[in-house]
DNA sequence: CGGAATCCGATCTGATACTG
DNA sequence: CAGTATCAGATCGGATTCCG
């Protein structure tokens, strides 16, 4: 399993910048719901409809989106069960495993700032008017 | 400068709830554009165009719609010097720095995964074929 | 239960042109 | 320099329907 040698090099050639490629895999992680998949999956194992219920607001369609996004990305594992009714379950990988910290962080950040944000947003649309 | 309780409340009635309104925000920084920008800017100032050089890819137009979303978050803070030819400034807010950490470690983990995902991903596209 | 497929309005985004 | 305005193509995302 190849180790990359992690961001020394790109630290050295300019202090910021990001490959694009690096950025499309923000733009997947990034995304409002597959963070808050992420967050809520953490170190269980769960069912569809189980995260459905744990991911509020989220439609069908989008949850199987974000999940069909992280698996291909190997963030998130899937297992069918060959039984009827079917029964297939979710859990992060080891990969995705390593982004619990850090998104649990972000999203602890987002509920701590809501008011301030919304207070925020306020005064600046106040001003604009 | 009410600094409201955290996520104890939370944490209590469900292990994983998150309110509508911290997704909103989660939507905004989980961006990818408001990640690379937060990331960028860092602890210096920079005019739009030192960003738009900063952040690689960026349209202007996207430039533009990224900062006035963190601005209006107050995530960013913009300042406009009265001269001729015009001089904006931004930079991250107080409230905006103290996403520096988490931010740069979620770029960093997207850099130094680009190619184990990249590798998922053919595999997985492998696999359906 | 856990989807896939389709439709369709809403939103996003790049390109381009213009401006104080 | 630092935008704004506008338009057209692309994408998103919810609602609905159907299926093994």
């Amino acid at each position: 399993m190849a180790r990359p040698a992690p961001s020394e090099a790109r630290a050295q050639e300019s202090p910021h910048s990001v490959s694009c490629r690096a950025r499309d895999i923000l733009g997947r992680i990034g995304d409002k719901w597959s963070l808050y998949v992420i967050f809520v999956l953490g170190e269980q194992t769960l069912r569809f409809t189980e995260l459905k219920r744990g991911v509020e607001g989220i439609s069908q369609r989008m949850l199987t989106v974000t999940l069909r996004g992280l698996e291909r990305d190997g963030i998130v594992s899937r297992t069918v069960y060959p039984v009827v009714p079917p029964r297939v379950e979710y859990s992060l990988t080891p990969m995705g495993r390593t982004l619990l910290d850090t998104v649990g962080t972000l999203v602890r950040w987002a509920d701590d700032h809501v008011e301030r944000i919304q207070h925020a947003r306020t005064a600046y649309d106040a001003r604009e008017a």
